[in-house]
DNA sequence: TCATCATATTAGAATTTAATAATATATAGG
DNA sequence: CCTATATATTATTAAATTCTAATATGATGA
């Protein structure tokens, strides 16, 4: 388990990158936005009833999560419709919403 | 999708919850001391060199990680070491830690 | 063009997190 | 009992996060 110094870089910077994309989750608000694109895209008003935030502060966590990588919006009309970003990203979404953690009873 | 008022404390709290739990993990230094546990338990010493943190600020991230149910410290005559607490949240971090984002080649 | 709806951005205050330095506690050995 | 080693705790300060309120932008329809 020795590291070279320049492979101990390369940890570094990758887990730095993991956290950063954990830190972009590590929100009740933006779990939940999450959970509601796992069903499908959906756009920020639709969201807003459902969660209970400001639309400012909705639209202020949907920035977060979209500078993240981890979302992305899609314009229709005056509206802007969310979803995740991709296949890979849904796939660690779904892992880490449903995979692990209290109430979970599927192993 | 409709949720009654009691449904949407439940989700909540739960949201919550898994948001604390990310919250816990989402730091290079955390993610760094749990893909070391994960390789079997050690002590806060053979951490410290490995990391490149104090000894005061990697015990306050032990600490951390501790407090969050993540991790579990055994004392064995002066030195203690730490674990993940059990098989499920070994499941759980190593899901996290190996199965998304960026560097990984197995689907 | 004006009013309106949907959403984003900015500014500021309150809270939380993180790092460093200093000190404390527990154990072991002489 | 004294010292050294291993680890934890506390205090302090700096930086990041979160929320609210206010304002801005962009699209649509009268």
């Amino acid at each position: 388990m020795e590291l070279s110094e320049s492979e101990k870089l390369v940890l570094k910077a990758s887990l730095t990158e993991k956290a950063e994309f954990l830190k972009a989750l590590a929100h009740p608000v933006r779990l939940c936005i999450l959970r509601m694109l796992l069903d499908g895209s959906s756009n920020v008003t639709q969201m807003n009833c459902c969660i209970g935030a400001s639309q400012s502060n909705l639209s202020q966590h949907l920035a977060k999560l979209r500078s993240a990588g981890i979302v992305k919006g899609t314009r229709e009309g005056a509206e802007i419709y969310y979803s995740i970003k991709d296949g890979e990203m849904q796939h660690a979404i779904a892992c880490i919403l449903n995979g692990q953690n209290t109430d979970n009873t599927e192993e």
